[in-house]
DNA sequence: TCAAAAGTGTTATCCTTACACCCATGT
DNA sequence: ACATGGGTGTAAGGATAACACTTTTGA
C-alpha cells in the first residue's frame, strides 16, 4: 500500500465571501498589505483539527475576519500545476478547494482591517460582466478584437470539442447568440488561454499583442484566485434562479426594489420592474411586514421579509427570472 | 510559512464511470476479487506525474480498465473524517475528489476482468431510485416508516435550516410534494444519518431499529463510494436537461425510442412517448440518417444521429423534459 | 407642480401537457 | 387479423414578455 514517493500535498481552502453594498456586489479580499497582488482569504486544511472541510472553512474565516458567514457551498477543487505554484518552485503542491460564502456587510470594519482584509466591488476584477449600464464598452473596444485575432491564429487544442471561434461565440454571445450572464468562468478561461490577462502572463503564457497595446482587463489576483472568483460569480448567478440564496445577502426587512437591485447587481443585468414584482410575489418567497420604508426620493415602499417556511413548502424556490427581462 | 505539523494528506481520484446496457444504467466497479465490499475505481493523484486532475484520472482509468472515457466532469471533493478512514486508523488522511465519466460498454470484457473490474447495474445500489415500473414497493414497506420513526425521535442537528421531518418531505416527496428524481444525494444522506444503511453502521453510527428488522437497503460500497455514486447519478440526471450528455452513452446511430429508453433509465422515470419525440426534434439535437432499424417486434424505426454542430449553434441544448412527463 | 419611484391592470404569444388517432411490420 | 411498436395532429391551459397607466411622496 506504500507505493512510490510522491510530492507532498497541501490542501488550501479558499473562500469567495460575497456581500452586497447597495448596488455593488462585494468580495472579501485579504493580504493586500504591501504592494503584492490582492487575493482571497485562504486557510490550510488540517484533517486532525477539523472533521470536515466546511467546519475548517468556517473556523478560519471566523478567526481571520470576525465575519459570520451564513450560506456556504463548495465550488470546485483546482489542482492545476502552473497556476498555483510559481514557475520552478519546489514547494509542496497546493490543491485549492474553492468555496462560495454569503454574508452581510459588518457594521464597522475594524475587525476586518485588523486582519488585513476588506471588501472590494467584484466588478473591479470583471468589468466586462456588468451590463446594468448597457453593454460594456470594453468588450468591443478591446476584448472581442483581441480574442478574435487570437482565435484565428492560435492552433486548436486537442481534446476540445469546439474550435476557439465557436467557444468565443458561445461565451461572449457574438453572431446573434445572446449574452449568457452565467458563463463567467468560460469567458475568464478564454481570456486566460488567449494570454490577455495578467495571470496568464505570470504563469508563463505568451502575451497576445494583436492589433495594439495590451489593455489591462480588470484587476489581477494572486495565484488562481480570480478563477475561483469567476466560478463563484457564475455559481451564484445560476443559483439565484432555483434557490432562495439572495435573502442571505439582504437585511431582515427590505423593499422589493432593494431586492431587485440586489438581483441585478449579482446577475449584472437589468430586470423588468413589473414582471420582477409579479415573479417574486408569485413564488410566495416573501410576505409584507406591514411597515413602510421611509422613502429615498419617491413614494414610500412596502417592506417585505423572507418567508423561511417556503424552504419546507416548495421544492425549488428561486427567482426564475427569464432570458430577456 | 512552515506552520505546525499537520497530518499527511493524500488525494484520491474516484471515478463513477457510467455506461448504458439497453434499459439498465451501469456503473464500473473494481476490486471485488475477494469477499470484500465493492468499490469505485480509484487512483492516487501525484502532482509530479500529472499536470491536472483530469489528466491523472484519464491515465489511471485507461491503465486500470482499458476503457476510453469521453465526457469527464468533476463532482465534489469529499474530506469528511470518519467516512474515509477506518475507525481508529492513523493512516494518511485521504481526501477523495469524485468524478463523473461517461462511456460505452466495451465489445468484450476481457480487459476489464483482467483488471478485476466489471459493470454493475446502478439500481442495485439504489433500488428506491428506479420508478420506471411505478413507485418502488421498498419505499412504503421499509424506507418511509423507518425514516419517519427516526425523524420523530432523533434530535435536530444544529446548523441545519430544516428539521428532519421537512427534509424527509422534500427529499422523498411525501405530503403531496412531487418526487424529484434529482434529489438522489439528499435521499442517500438521510438514510445514512438515520443509520439505515450499512455504511452508516460501519462508520460507527447507531443502527436504527424502529418497528421491525433492518432490511438491507441496496448493496453497500467501500468507504464513501456509494455517496460519490449518489452524487454522480444526481448530477447526471440534472445535466441531461441542459446539456447533450446522453449522446456520450449512445451508439453512433440510434432510434428515438432507444434514446428515450436511455433517458428513462438514467432518470428512473417513465416519459411520455409523443412529447419526448417532439421535444427531441424541436431541439435540433438529432438528424435522421435515412436508414431504418430492423424492427424489434413492430414497425421499423428511423435511425438518427447526434448533430455535433448544435454545440456551436445553441447555448443550452439539453432534453428539457418537464416535471410530469 | 413636477420629478422620482411605487404599484396595478391587461394583452399577445409561446411552450407544455394531454389526448386521439393513423401507419408499418412480424406472426 | 391482430398485436406491437412507430409516428402525426391538434386543442386547452399556463407561464412569459411586453405594454400602458395610476398613485404617493419629497423638493
Amino acid at each position: 500500500m506504500a507505493g512510490p514517493i510522491r510530492a507532498p500535498i497541501e490542501i488550501g481552502l479558499t473562500a469567495a465571501i460575497v456581500a452586497i453594498d447597495n448596488d455593488a456586489p462585494q468580495i472579501l479580499v485579504a493580504g493586500a498589505r504591501s504592494g503584492e497582488a490582492i487575493g482571497l482569504p485562504t486557510g490550510p486544511f488540517d484533517p486532525l483539527a477539523h472533521r470536515t472541510f466546511e467546519i475548517a472553512l468556517r473556523t478560519f474565516v471566523d478567526q481571520q475576519t470576525a465575519l459570520s458567514v451564513g450560506y456556504v457551498e463548495q465550488l470546485y477543487t483546482f489542482g492545476d500545476r502552473g497556476r498555483l505554484t510559481r514557475a520552478g518552485g519546489a514547494d509542496p503542491h497546493v490543491v485549492s478547494v474553492g468555496y462560495l460564502a454569503l454574508t452581510r456587510l459588518p457594521e464597522d470594519n475594524k475587525a476586518l482591517e485588523a486582519a488585513g482584509a476588506r471588501f472590494e466591488p467584484w466588478y473591479r476584477f470583471f468589468p466586462w460582466e456588468d451590463w446594468r449600464g448597457g453593454r460594456p464598452a470594453l468588450l468591443d473596444a478591446a476584448i472581442l478584437p483581441a480574442l478574435g485575432a487570437w482565435a484565428k491564429t492560435a492552433r486548436r487544442e486537442p481534446g476540445r470539442a469546439l474550435p476557439h471561434r465557436d467557444r468565443l461565440k458561445l461565451a461572449f454571445g457574438s453572431d446573434g447568440l445572446p449574452w449568457d450572464e452565467e458563463k463567467v468562468l468560460e469567458r475568464y478561461e478564454l481570456l486566460y488561454e488567449a494570454g490577455l490577462i495578467e495571470e496568464a502572463l505570470r504563469d508563463g503564457r505568451e502575451a497576445a499583442r494583436a492589433g495594439g497595446k495590451l489593455v489591462p482587463l480588470g484587476e489581477a489576483m494572486r495565484l488562481d484566485h480570480r478563477r475561483i472568483l469567476a466560478t463563484a460569480i457564475a455559481r451564484l448567478r445560476a443559483k439565484l434562479k432555483y434557490r432562495p440564496v439572495v435573502f442571505e445577502l439582504m437585511a431582515a426587512e427590505f423593499t422589493l426594489t432593494e431586492l431587485q437591485h440586489t438581483v441585478e447587481a449579482i446577475s449584472g443585468r437589468h430586470l423588468h420592474k413589473q414582471n420582477f414584482r409579479r415573479l417574486v410575489e408569485g413564488t410566495a418567497l416573501v410576505e409584507p411586514t406591514g411597515e413602510m420604508a421611509t422613502a429615498t426620493g419617491g413614494r414610500p415602499a412596502a417592506l417585505y421579509r423572507f418567508r423561511r417556511e417556503v424552504l419546507a413548502e416548495r421544492p425549488a424556490p428561486g427567482l426564475r427570472f427569464g432570458a430577456r427581462y
